[in-house]
DNA sequence: ATGTGC
């Protein structure tokens, strides 16, 4: 990217704090600038943005071609592909833009909740053996593929059909497990026909695997509930064994989006787009390739929920062979959220392709979308900390609607490139400080380790405390890091 | 993030 660091940094004094937590960008900056750009952020999170080319990239997307309101950033915010990870921005439909930059290689990354009934105390003993056992059932890391290899047809109707088929036909799940999930674990825009041989070859067998980089599978305790009734909904309570599932489409979510940039670079000068940054790449939502791409990220969508299912009842198999088959013991699924989606949502009258990048969707309460149990107090949205440090379960409000279209955090967010993290960190070093904090790691590797040592990350308790001031989602339940598993 | 890159 051309402009400096510098001009970044010169940039950030002329934000103007429209609220708590809340700092804009008003269009008069750029001349090519369509709408402000909004940063939910304090000032310590605005200087760490300021450190890398976050901020720029936000006002780059409010130049995309049909852009509605205001383009913001999470006070996760940093530097992406195009797009900055932590950041939103609403396109007016049909024909305004869909961007695969906005989106993410990882397409439907997201995160799961899984809820026990059990304390941590009653299986502390236990936990060595449980992380040991998902080591060994769940494949990890770059390139893995997993224990499932799916024929053309059984693809074919995951991309199509996403979790229901995996429930109903491959057996992996219940029926309750689905208003748990997101859209239900299944977008019906999605069309397998649209996904590449060569996305599809990379993602036959990669159903039920983790992934390297920041994905990741974590026994927790709930170490603290700041929302009682909201928890309750959730049933969530102090002590209580939980685990969370970091993970999203694979290399089938990542060649779909190679795929579309190249379409789509192609298609810009027919479209008349001119773009400030060519990772920027879009296409007019109602155009070929925009219906193209916008089917092929339903498809890959469906692919990382039901990899994410299939991976909930590899948990399962391994709570039920070491703690045998009584209730408590059968992880249920609180929540599953995507954080790196476009969705077509409806504010104030219309209709928006709305792009999550690096960000969670956060409906507040009343959302027919939502499970009856969460009607009342807001969508379940999972906060996961970097490793070794506390993840979070917000509720979102009814004000998130106006404030980020109905938008959260994603994570803590990266404070240093993987490179950097690697330069700066010691593998085994970090290896043995997460060990002396009781905290079982299982992870082959000590260099992916260090790329996602905490000192990489902002601190995800400012934040998620940004996000609660901003009055976007409230805190309901603190956990804490009993076991990883990663890649 | 990723069968790691123009």
């Amino acid at each position: 990217m051309e402009p400096t660091v510098e001009v970044q940094q010169r940039l950030s004094p002329l934000l103007r704090q429209l609220g708590p937590a809340l700092y804009e960008l008003d269009p008069s900056f750029r001349e090519d600038m369509r709408v402000p750009a909004r940063i939910v952020a304090d000032e310590e999170l605005l200087q760490q943005m300021s450190q890398d080319h976050s901020i720029l990239q936000l006002v780059n997307v409010t130049t995309l071609p049909g852009i509605q309101g205001f383009a913001i950033g999470m006070p996760d915010m940093h530097e992406g592909y195009g797009f900055p990870v932590g950041g939103v921005a609403g396109t007016l439909l049909p024909h305004g833009v869909i961007s695969p930059g906005g989106i993410g290689f990882d397409i439907n990354c997201g995160v799961r909740l899984l809820s026990t009934g059990l304390l941590h105390e009653e299986v502390e003993a236990l936990l060595p053996a449980l992380a040991h056992d998902l080591a060994r059932s769940i494949p990890t890391g770059f390139g893995r593929h997993g224990r499932l290899s799916l024929d053309s047809e059984q693809l074919e109707r995951v991309l199509a059909e996403g979790v229901p088929y995996v429930v109903d036909v491959l057996g992996l799940g219940t029926r309750e497990d689905l208003p748990h999930i997101e859209a239900g674990g299944y977008l019906p825009g999605a069309d397998a026909s649209k996904v590449s041989v060569r996305a599809r070859e990379r993602g036959h067998d990669q159903l039920g695997t983790l992934g390297g980089g920041n994905h990741f599978i974590e026994l927790q305790r709930v170490e603290r509930i700041y929302d009682p009734d909201a928890a309750a909904a959730f049933a969530l309570f102090e002590r209580q064994l939980t685990i969370l599932i970091h993970t999203g489409s694979r290399g089938l979510g990542h060649q779909v989006c190679t795929d579309a940039v190249r379409e789509m670079d192609r298609a810009l000068a027919r479209e008349g787009i001119r773009l400030v940054d060519r990772q920027l790449a879009c296409a007019p939502f109602s155009s070929p390739e925009g219906q193209d791409y916008y089917a092929a990220m339903c498809a890959a969508a469906n692919f990382a929920w039901s990899n994410r299912q299939v991976l909930t009842q590899r948990v399962r198999e391994v709570f039920s062979r070491r703690l045998g088959s009584r209730p408590e013991s059968w992880p249920r699924i609180v929540y599953d959220v995507a954080h790196n989606i476009a969705k077509v949502e409806t504010y104030g009258g219309k209709r928006l392709c709305v792009h999550r990048k690096g960000a969670t969707r956060a409906f507040g309460p009343g959302n027919k979308e939502l499970p009856t149990a969460y009607q009342r107090v807001g969508q379940p949205v999972f906060i996961p900390g970097s490793m070794g440090t506390a993840s979070f379960v917000l509720a979102g409000r009814s004000e998130s609607q106006s404030l980020s279209l109905s938008s959260a955090c994603h994570g803590a967010g990266r404070r240093l490139s993987r490179a950097a993290a690697k330069r700066q960190v010691v593998g085994a070093e970090l290896r043995k400080a997460l060990n002396a904090q009781g905290i079982i790691v299982e992870c082959p590797s000590n260099a992916e380790l260090a790329e996602e040592a905490p000192t990489a990350y902002k601190d995800v308790d400012r934040v998620v405390d940004t996000v609660e001031t901003a009055g976007i989602a409230r805190k309901v339940a603190r956990l804490v890091p009993l076991a990883v598993l990663k890649g």
